[in-house]
DNA sequence: GCTTGGCACTCGAACCCCGAGAGTGCTACC
DNA sequence: GGTAGCACTCTCGGGGTTCGAGTGCCAAGC
């Protein structure tokens, strides 16, 4: 009984399982693939690919249909990723190119996944964390309120609303602009947070509280947004496809809206090395996606990975294909704000 | 055969059929309610009512469920919006007063309808059309490109990136910045048009290209952005519910993510005087949304009405608590933008 | 020792039938 | 106009049966 032949069985009820999406007997198998052996053959290699856990059977005298083990099996040994086609690869490109702005383009990014996979696409905005302070813009509002705006290298905004506590100098307010850019100028967060605190030694004391409270506003609204933000699109392509998972689609659609979730699962799949990186059913450790998976791989700039990409699906899903799918996104998205 | 006593019957199998989701028959509404006639009477107002497109059978021998008309009657003369408790009230505005900025305002409404009526939720946020602009800033990017932001009076941001096609004059671009802004001090947008127009005369000619190609990119942002944005929330809920309508789950998620449909049934709405505006049904003129309903009202700030928000959920949806749920926090939305 | 054909066995899906129950519409009566 | 009675219709659910796919095992073959 040939180790090899078994993988090659495995592969072969991956794949046909997911083309029909039904359990896949012995006999389909030798018709659909060329084994070169018999039915009564493929029975015996499935019952030990049962015994090891691969495989089962939803109920007696069924067919076997692969278990969360097996797809990992698959998607690591067994499956290669397949690069999309010259034309699709063109489409991408050029329909993110024409976006006009951040938001455009991670937009454009979520929903040409959702199109290209067909399922739920995930988009995370480039960590504040990792990227540079441009610019900070000063706006007063009103005679005591402050608006503060923050510009990252990648492009993203994030405004603030400060109660100044007194009237406000607009001169003072200027300076203050000045400074602060000073201060940010290309510095990273690390370098820049300690930049900052000295900063009350350039004003008068008087100015201090204003000086600390604007600061303090810059520096919460860095941590805060650390904790980064996340786009999905394609939430429709999980009804579609009909009798997916018809009844369980409850829990995964409010595991979908618990950002938090897909933040935890984003952050700890950055830690893999692999350029793609796939999480199946029970390997999210969340009770809601038990029957998806989750497929993501990083983007970046030219200074390196900020944030992740990625589709969600049954975990009867088409690995390759989204694999080569999100990768490929990811890649343009990285050559886009690279080159901006 | 009183017409007063056909409408009673037609509010009784409304609110029972709510209740619970099953045709309902002449004998449970005598039971449940006290009309003081026996079954056969109803039976009698029943056909009336049907013959009137009031209400229908599923099934010969089936009981009666509202139909789209019936509905109707039902919003516009047979209910009540009974205002929400007082701890109901107490608790959204304190936890739309806790929001750090616009965005976090609207994220935490469109959180807060979801949650009070269990449907799915919708904030459309400020029109810029409707806003003025509060500040222009111009930051270079690189040698060549310049970020646009417009600050809107709601707080809105929005920026865009441009390439300046030659290299870039930082002190032609403070010069420009100070020209915008004194263009722009508070004007709505028809005047603020005009005086961009004439913004070219205040510089050299050799200029012109560069004032103008910002002036476009303003004008087009504030096009593009009148279309406006919607944020969803609690799309969970449409799962939820059992088995509220699970096969024809997947069009309505697709009508969800179309932001187009949403946003022609919101400006269709915004012509509808009343305070709180209702789409039953077939009335959203849209295939995906046949089997749903859709309660808005609008929200602003001391100038008035700027955008609206809503929910979205079944038509057989308790009205009276949803539409209630959707004024409250509209009010409690516009007080927070009025206030800031 | 692996492979194969044969065979008995299991079990879910589909179908049909039937009875129960809910609800209606009609008609005669108050 | 309201009411009671009654015949009629139709869905829903249970029970029984058949059908077929698929398995597991065994004995024979290469």
């Amino acid at each position: 009984m040939s180790e090899d032949r078994r993988l090659d069985v495995l592969r072969a009820i991956v794949e046909d399982y997911v083309a029909t999406r039904e359990p896949v007997g012995s006999r389909a198998l030798v018709e659909r693939h060329t084994l070169g052996v018999s039915p009564a053959t493929i029975r015996n290699d499935m019952a030990a690919l049962e015994d090891a856990g691969y495989i089962a059977q939803p109920h007696t005298s069924a067919g076997r249909v692969p278990t969360d083990k097996g797809y990992r099996v698959f998607v690591d040994r067994l499956s290669t990723v397949k690069p999309l086609s010259a034309p699709e690869r063109r489409a991408i490109g050029s329909f993110l190119e024409d976006a006009v702005d951040l938001d455009d383009v991670v937009d454009r990014s979520v929903r040409l996944i959702a199109q290209l996979t067909q399922q739920v696409a995930v988009v995370q905005y480039p960590s504040l964390r990792r990227s540079a302070l441009r610019h900070i813009e000063l706006v007063p509002v009103g005679p005591r309120h402050l608006l503060v705006v923050l510009i990252t290298d990648t492009g993203r905004v994030e405004q603030r609303t400060l109660d100044a506590g007194l009237d406000l100098d607009e001169l003072l307010v200027a300076r203050l602009r000045a400074q602060l850019n000073v201060c940010v100028a290309g510095r990273r967060l690390p370098e820049l947070t300690t930049a900052l605190r000295d900063l009350g030694a350039a004003f008068e004391p008087e100015h201090a509280p204003l000086v600390a409270s604007v600061v303090a506003i810059i520096e919460e609204t860095l941590a805060q947004e650390s904790e980064e933000r996340v786009v999905l699109a394609g939430t429709a392509n999980l009804a579609r496809g009909g009798a997916d998972f018809n009844n369980t689609l409850g829990p995964v659609l409010e595991a979908l809206e618990e950002q938090v979730v897909l933040l935890r699962l984003l952050s700890e799949m950055a830690e893999d090395e692999a350029a793609v990186s796939v999480r199946i059913g029970s390997e999210t450790q969340h009770v809601g996606l038990l029957e998806t998976s989750f497929v993501t791989t990083a983007y970046g700039d030219e200074h390196g990975a900020i944030a992740r990409v990625g589709s969600i699906g049954p975990t009867r899903m088409n690995y390759p294909g989204t694999m080569a799918a999100v990768r490929a996104v990811a890649r343009y998205l990285t050559r886009i704000l690279a080159g901006s």
